[in-house]
Order: C-alpha cells, then sequence, then structure tokens
DNA sequence: CACTTTAGGCTAACGACGTTAGCTCGTCAA
DNA sequence: TTGACGAGCTAACGTCGTTAGCCTAAAGTG
C-alpha cells in the first residue's frame, strides 16, 4: 500500500490481526474477518482488492511496528545486544505474524516508503558500517527466531547461549583477511 | 513416519514432490496428486490418514537428502564454508520442499530415527564441539537461507560477502568472556 | 476347493473457502 | 430534485480437503 489506509480499511486490518495472533494463520478467513465487524464476506471486497492485499496489509503494520522497536532499541549502548533482543521479542510476541512477514517474497510497492531502510539502518549502525556483517547479523537473528518458533531446536538445546555466541561472534569484524566490504 | 513407507506410499510423495517443486505449495493438491497417479482423489486416504501427513512424509524425505549432503560437505577440508554451501544449495535448487521444511513447527515422531542428530553431527564437528556455536552457525545459514529465498534481501546485496562475513565471524569461538557451553 | 478377508480402487457428496454478480439503500453534491 | 456513489446485502460458483459407502481382485484359510 503506497497510500494510507482509510479508516475502514484500518479496521478490517485491525480484525484480521487479532484473529491471526488468537487463532493462527487459518483463523484468518474473509468471512471470520467479515463476521468480526458485522459484516458479510463479499461486503469486504469493497475494501481491498482480494484477500492476499488484506494479508500485505497486515504485513506492512507489522513492518513498521517492528521497525520502531528496532530504533528504539537503537538507542541503547550496547546496540546490538539490544537489537537482537528487540528481534527475538517482537517476534514471539507476535509469532504468526512474524511468520506471514517472513514466509512469503517481500511485495517492496505495498510497503510503506522507507521502512525497509528504517528497520535496517540501526543495524547497520550496530555492525560498524559493514553492510555485509549487518546483513549476516540479520540473518541470524531471523534463523535463531524462525528455528526457535518452528521449534526446531532439540528441547535441551541453550538459546540464550547460542544467541550470545552468535551475538559474541557477529558483534566487531575482526579482520580475518581483507576482502571487499560493499 | 517411525516405519518405512510402502511402495504406493512412496510413488504418492514422489508425485508430490514433483507438483511442488515444479508449481509451488499451492499446486499440491490431493486431486492434482492423484491425477498425475492415474487414479481419483480418494483413493489417497487409502495410504494417508490425511494431506498433512503425507506432507509429513515429504518432508522427511527431505530431511534425508539434506542430511546426506551435510555429510558429504563435512568430509572436505574447510568444512564450516562447504557445510554453507551445500546448506545454501541444496536449499535453492529445492526451493518450496525447504520452505515446506522449516514454516511448519517439526513432528519429530514423524522423522525417521537419528535424521535430527546426523544433519546436526557435522555442523557441531565443523564448530569445534562447541553446540551453542554450532547452533548459532546453523541459525546463520538458514536466515540467510530463507531470507533470500523470501527475497528479502535489498537488489544490490552482495550475497556472497554476507555469506563470507557470517561464517569468518563465526568460525572460531574467539573467547571473549568465558561462559557455559552446555 | 470354497470361503472370507482385505487392499485398493471407485462415485457421490459435504462443508469451508475465496470470489463474482448484481441488487439495495442512504448520503450528499449539483 | 436528482444523480452518483460508497458500502452494505444475498445468491451462487468453483476449488479444496475429506467422508461414506460400494465394488473387485488377490490373498489367505478352513
Amino acid at each position: 500500500m503506497r497510500e494510507r489506509l482509510t479508516g475502514r480499511q484500518a479496521e478490517i486490518v485491525d480484525a484480521a490481526r487479532e484473529l491471526l495472533e488468537a487463532g493462527g494463520p487459518e483463523a484468518v478467513t474473509m468471512r471470520a474477518i467479515a463476521e468480526s465487524l458485522g459484516i458479510q464476506a463479499p461486503s469486504l471486497y469493497k475494501h481491498f482488492p482480494d484477500k492476499e492485499a488484506l494479508e500485505s496489509a497486515l504485513v506492512a503494520a507489522g513492518f513498521v511496528e517492528q521497525a520502531e522497536a528496532f530504533v528504539a532499541a537503537s538507542r541503547s549502548r550496547n546496540p546490538l545486544t539490544a537489537l537482537a533482543r528487540a528481534y527475538r521479542s517482537w517476534a514471539t510476541a507476535h509469532p504468526h505474524l512474524y511468520l506471514l512477514m517472513t514466509s512469503r517474497p517481500l511485495e517492496r510497492d505495498r510497503l510503506p516508503e522507507g521502512v525497509e531502510a528504517a528497520a535496517a539502518a540501526p543495524i547497520v549502525k550496530a555492525c560498524g558500517g559493514d553492510a555485509d556483517r549487518a546483513r549476516a547479523a540479520w540473518a541470524f537473528a531471523h534463523g535463531m527466531t524462525s528455528l526457535e518458533l518452528a521449534d526446531r531446536f532439540p528441547p535441551d538445546a541453550d538459546l540464550d547461549a547460542a544467541w550470545r555466541s552468535g551475538i559474541d561472534a557477529l558483534r566487531a569484524p575482526h579482520a580475518t583477511q581483507p576482502r571487499s566490504t560493499t
């Protein structure tokens, strides 16, 4: 959505989000959304062309929230640790939305202008301006989070320790061999 | 699936896999699977209790293949780099199956005994036995892969450089502070 | 050999889903 | 007063996963 949502659209997205967070993705049906607004399913198509567009609006809202959390965390001393904590805790607070945001290919034209950069900037800064290292750190955080949400780690794994180990390693570019840094 | 698949089950899984790799997840319908075997959809229920069980078998087959690729890669000198390459290339060769394998929570009782450990062992070994660091490395690889498949990196990002940066950082536990290593 | 069980097909049908077509009705500008 | 339009409605379609129930050929079994 390049342009802002109308009031009614925002209500619809809110309803969808409540269903999503309460009952997971398969609870988000057009009929259920409509019912929780007291209308009929086909009426939703007066506000969104299809379900995918509605979900894109949901995802976009998630990105904005997440970016805000990142910016807040980056104001900490020890920003990398704070960012990691923020990343993990936002995702575990909204697991279904996080999954929705990360599972499907990104439609950049439906995102508010600049969110992507706004979310990325604090990470790059925390990595001393090294964009490649920042991407690696982002991937690490996303990987930890997504594996945790998908219940992939063995039950006896110490996730806090794994986070610390990764953050420690990724913090300072420790210059083993000189390489292009983009 | 704790017990081995019957021949017919294996044929069904193969058909499903072909549909998945050719047309993505929404191409994998019970009717399409049945048609590509020359039977009717309800007949599939003589072999699998429901679609989810069928997909679990698909996922299990994927894990076995992936584990084999890891074991092969770990025989390289420079095993961490080889493992990362193997991880990325297996996933990009089978993107839909990889997504299916990683998106839903893992049902361990449907996996062949020991695959999980078999896939994890080479990574732990490549990380000098540090299990937390191995989990961090795994998360990094999964994160890079999943963000790449979901088209999350900006178009100008140098993914090879990001991979190198992460691997360099994660290779040796470089002992900043002493902490429990599980 | 006669009989029964069972594996593995089939058709018909159900309910939930996303979606379309087409109607109605109230609000508001010209 | 009238016309446009925003926003609701009902009815219905096609697709999906799935169930119920039938049929037939092969495999045991007395």
